[in-house]
RNA sequence: GGGCUCGUAGCUCAGAGGAAGAGCGCCGCAUUCGCAAUGCGGAGGCCCCGGGUUCAAAUCCCGGCGAGUCCA
């Protein structure tokens, strides 16, 4: 079955004049209330609203939201505040990509009830998939306002389906002056995030202005309706999802030549009067040459290569100028449109917590950083991009930040340095490279651009500079593509064999050490009980380990984890035989538990530390707490002095001695998140409805793990190293308790047994060691002076010790060191003496020199190894080598002298 | 999360298995009333750290640390 029938029951459709109509273009249905031939979406038809807004009022950006919003409100819908755009909730997904992404995957499975049901929301999404159409295509935005409304229906209970749907999205385009005969609804299969339903395009003078999607299917691959080559089955709950463009909106509204116009035109003008661009975006001739490209991109999807030139040449031929002349107009100012839009989403980014960085989901920040900058380049923006940011903050007054734009700003211009820094670096690279090779290729181009962040463009101008060729290649950005294929994501394999049912977790109850519970599986060394105090290995912290008794017999447990909500104690194999539905005691190690609790709850106080000292762009990227440390990774965007990781350090202790309390409560997690927003998510997102909210101190966090009652009993807090693991994260390694006393005192005795060795007091320790490596430096240069003039003089020695053979000067001698040797050897090379140095120490080495061009030092060694089973190389004048048995001067002599008659014919 | 590149004198880098180098900077001398410029001389190296291969490793291999960069 297909999704056909899914629109012919619409009744409101019928009942209001829409007729279903099949497009004699594309072929795809749609309906509209008068008779047309094509369904009007791009493109099988071109805007028809540029300088001729289809709603009755012009409407800036945030009187359309407020429009829209209350629009639904009146109707019965809870306004919802935005989400960030960083998806924390979500590990599958970096970005906010949608309104729907606020509610995947908890909310629309129908584990989590929505926050409001139905509600109405504005969500800033970023979607970066078309970066390279932005400012082109007059459309293309990086970041966008979802407006949506949902309606979260279940069979128990339906707010409302696709009739109400439709004719909100009809009402609300009538309040706005359009009326229901310039409407074409098309259909539109959509699928995403593993669900998919009908949808319904609003389209209105060639703009798609909504999508209504009726998300009632989900991925399944025995479900017998197929959309775009997946499999889907019908799911109990069904959500209304819509989409409405606030951009595309307020565009429609005003007419304007480019969506970017209507919207930030204050950022625009910015630029063009700080930049190169020498004419206004209100020339008559500049505003018809863009809105004829703004319609004419607005029938093409995206702009990769080909697709541009042929949007030039078909606005060439409209406006009947070349391509040069159209396209000197309208490349600058396409910038100047991308360096707009690319700011706006920098500010959201960075404002909702994002640290650029070279890995993860900071590396999207960077990138739209380091392309800002290269577009501001290319105009010659003279301004930080920074200033544009704080347009575009003024813009968006009604928003809230975590992160203060004095934050924001010192990290553009930590940003802007390390640019510049690659750049000039990149500069001397290319040159470098230049002076080994005379022409540069598509692999140079490609190790450029991967390895050192250099643009082929900018390698070509500096090749062009220093007069050298450049082979430029068409497929540059695919044959990139193609160094980065893909790698297949790693399946959580399943342990266990049977299927339990949830065990009941005894281990928050802090002075539960000991238990009896109910075997309820026995998997060869696993157990699975119906209840457990033992703490299985999650959220960083390590698992307990401890023992069982059972039937007189002590058993241990060696590693303790969990398989969907279901605790598995791995026990040390034994001769026991533990028999299901039988009864079994527990005791935890309770050494081992306390330390790792401690360490825990010791985490919880750094991270609030450091987001109190630093900032609330600090998040939690990762943790460990083990037996003896723990470790905290951060986003923070530079590095730490003494000072500073001191600083937080005496925080945290400080948290400690005033002996907090600390508590836990279950919450209903939309509670939860109304309450401490999405902050609590530090160490990722539990997936239940309800969930822990545990307070130490003054921080809040969800969290599973295991908690000291008062901070006090964490006792000493210690930083034993602060380090970078990547840009943009830093990582503490610290200990709390015993451990952290045990860390000192293994520091003091180091310090100690160093101190000792040199006889001093460690106070002194520092200035000492520095004494002592300044003295070794020393020395070790005056031994190499002395080994210098020592070899002068024993070559001198044994020269007057040298044999004559036939016309060559030979000497063969005894040497005390390698290095010597090679000294000695290469004084008599120069003096054209030929023969062998003998060095009896770490085996038998031999030096072998040549001062006669007829005889190779390197054949010579050759040979000799033959002798005493080795081997040797080096230069002509100079080689070395060694071998297993020793030979005696009169024996080397020998051989020397028949290598000599040998190969010289004497 | 994955890939790639790079760690050598204070700085920028060359060397890519057989005596650790260049340019700039620094110090001294000469020239000068003095400075700049120039010439001559000199100091300055755990060749990032730890293993391995080899007769021999700055150089090759493995691991670590640090820096940079691209992709998802």
């Amino acid at each position: 079955m297909g999704l056909e029938r899914e629109y012919l029951d619409i009744t409101y459709l019928h009942e209001n004049g829409f007729k279903r109509r099949r497009c004699s273009n594309c072929g795809k249905y749609f309906w509209s209330t008068t008779d047309r031939e094509i369904c009007g979406d791009p493109p099988c038809g071109s805007y028809t609203f540029i300088n001729n807004p289809i709603f009755n009022k012009k409407m800036s950006i945030d009187e359309m939201r407020e429009f829209y919003l209350s629009f639904f409100e009146k109707r019965g819908h809870e306004r919802i505040d935005r989400y960030p755009v960083v998806a924390r909730w979500r590990d599958d997904i970096y970005l906010t990509i949608a309104s729907i992404a606020d509610f995947q995957p908890f909310v629309t499975s129908g584990v989590v009830p929505p926050p409001a049901n139905p509600l109405t929301i504005s969500q800033p999404c970023i979607r970066l998939e078309d970066l390279d159409s932005i400012g082109k295509t007059g459309r293309h935005l990086s970041l966008f306002e979802m407006m949506a409304h949902h309606a979260f229906n279940s069979p128990q209970n339906e707010i409302y389906w696709k009739n109400e749907t439709v004719a909100y999205c009809t009402e609300l385009l009538n309040k706005l002056g359009v009326e229901k005969d310039e409407i074409i609804y098309k259909e539109e299969p959509w699928a995403g995030g593993g669900n998919a339903g009908p949808c319904l395009e609003a389209i209105v003078g060639g703009l798609e202005l909504a999508t209504l999607v009726f998300m009632n299917l989900e991925e399944d691959p025995g479900g017998d309706i197929e959309i775009k080559g997946e499999r889907y089955k019908r799911m109990d709950n069904y959500i209304v999802d819509t989409g409405y463009g606030l951009e595309r909106f307020t565009w429609a509204s005003q007419g304007t030549p480019t969506i970017y116009d209507a919207i930030f035109p204050k950022v625009i003008d910015k630029i063009i009067d700080n930049s190169d661009i020498g004419f206004s975006r209100d020339d008559d001739e500049v505003v018809r040459l863009i809105a004829e490209s703004s319609k004419i991109a607005g029938i093409m999807s995206s702009l990769k290569g080909e697709a541009l030139l042929k949007l030039r040449r078909m606005v060439s031929e409209r406006v009947g100028i070349s391509i040069e002349k159209l396209e000197k107009v309208i490349t600058p100012l396409e910038r100047a449109y991308a360096l707009a839009d690319h700011t706006r989403a920098i500010l959201f980014m960075l404002g909702d917590g994002l640290v650029p960085s070279n890995a993860g989901a900071g590396y999207l920040a960077r990138l739209m950083i380091r392309r800002s900058m290269r577009l501001a380049e290319e105009i010659n923006f003279k301004l930080p991009i920074y200033e544009l940011v704080k347009i575009h903050r003024k813009i968006l007054k009604n928003f809230s930040f975590d992160v203060p734009m004095s934050t924001i700003q010192e990290i553009l211009t930590l940003e802007e340095d390390r640019y510049k820094n690659t750049i000039a670096r990149g500069i001397s690279l290319v040159e470098r490279t230049l002076n080994k090779v005379k022409k540069i290729g598509k692999r140079e181009l490609l190790e450029f651009y991967d390895s050192h962040g250099l643009p082929p463009e900018f390698v070509i101008s500096i090749a062009k500079k220093k007069g050298a060729e450049v082979e430029q290649p068409e497929d540059f950005y695919s044959e990139l593509a193609s160094k980065h294929t893909k790698v297949e994501k790693k399946v959580k394999r399943r342990i266990l064999k049977n299927k339990y049912k949830e065990t009941e977790r005894l281990y928050y109850n802090p002075k539960l050490f000991e238990f009896e519970a109910e075997i309820i599986g026995v998997e060869g060394d696993l157990i699975i009980l119906n209840k457990t105090a033992f703490y299985p290995e999650s959220g960083g912290q390590d698992n307990d380990i401890g023992y069982f008794y059972y039937n007189g017999e002590k058993i241990e447990v060696i590693d303790v984890f969990e398989e969907n909500g279901v605790i598995v104690h791995r026990i040390r194999s034994s001769n026991v035989k533990i028999k299901p539905m039988s009864k079994i005691k527990g005791v935890i190690d309770r050494e081992r538990r306390m330390r790792l609790t401690k360490h825990h709850s010791a985490t919880h106080l750094l991270l609030y530390a450091l987001q109190n000292k630093l900032g609330k762009h600090v998040w939690q990227a990762g943790a460990k707490k083990e037996y003896d440390k723990a470790r905290l990774d951060v986003t923070h965007f530079k590095k730490l002095n003494e000072e500073e990781i001191r600083e937080i350090e005496m925080i945290v202790n400080r948290e400690i001695m005033a002996n907090k309390a600390v508590s836990w409560e279950i919450l209903d997690r939309i509670d939860a998140e109304k309450r401490y927003g999405f902050r609590v998510y530090q160490g990722g997102v539990p997936q239940s409805k309800n969930i822990r909210i545990v307070r130490v101190g003054d921080d809040v966090q969800a969290c599973g793990g295991t908690h000291v009652e008062f901070t006090g009993e964490i006792g000493t807090f210690k930083i034993i190293r602060v380090e970078s693991i990547q840009d943009g994260i830093i990582r503490f390694e610290y200990s709390a308790g015993e451990s952290a006393l045990e860390y000192i005192s293994k520091e003091e005795s180091i310090l100690r047994e160093a101190s000792s060795i040199l006889r001093v007091e460690p106070s002194i320790l520092p200035k000492t060691v520095l004494r002592f490596f300044e003295e070794w430096k020393d020395q070790k240069k005056e031994i190499e002076k002395l080994k210098d003039e020592l070899s002068r003089l024993k070559a001198e020695k044994f020269m007057k010790n040298a044999e004559e053979i036939g016309e060559f000067n030979v000497i063969v001698e005894v040497v005390d060191d390698m290095q010597t040797a090679v000294k000695i050897g290469q004084h008599l090379a120069n003096a054209n003496y030929i023969g062998c140095l003998l060095v009896e120490q770490d085996g038998a080495k031999i030096v072998t020199f040549s001062g006669d061009k007829r005889v190779d030092a390197r054949d010579l060694i050759k040979e000799i190894g033959k002798y005493i089973k080795g081997s040797g190389g080096g230069r002509r004048d100079l080689a070395q080598g060694a071998g297993q048995i020793f030979l005696d001067k009169n024996e080397l002599t020998k051989i020397i002298f028949r290598f000599l008659s040998r190969h010289l014919k004497l």
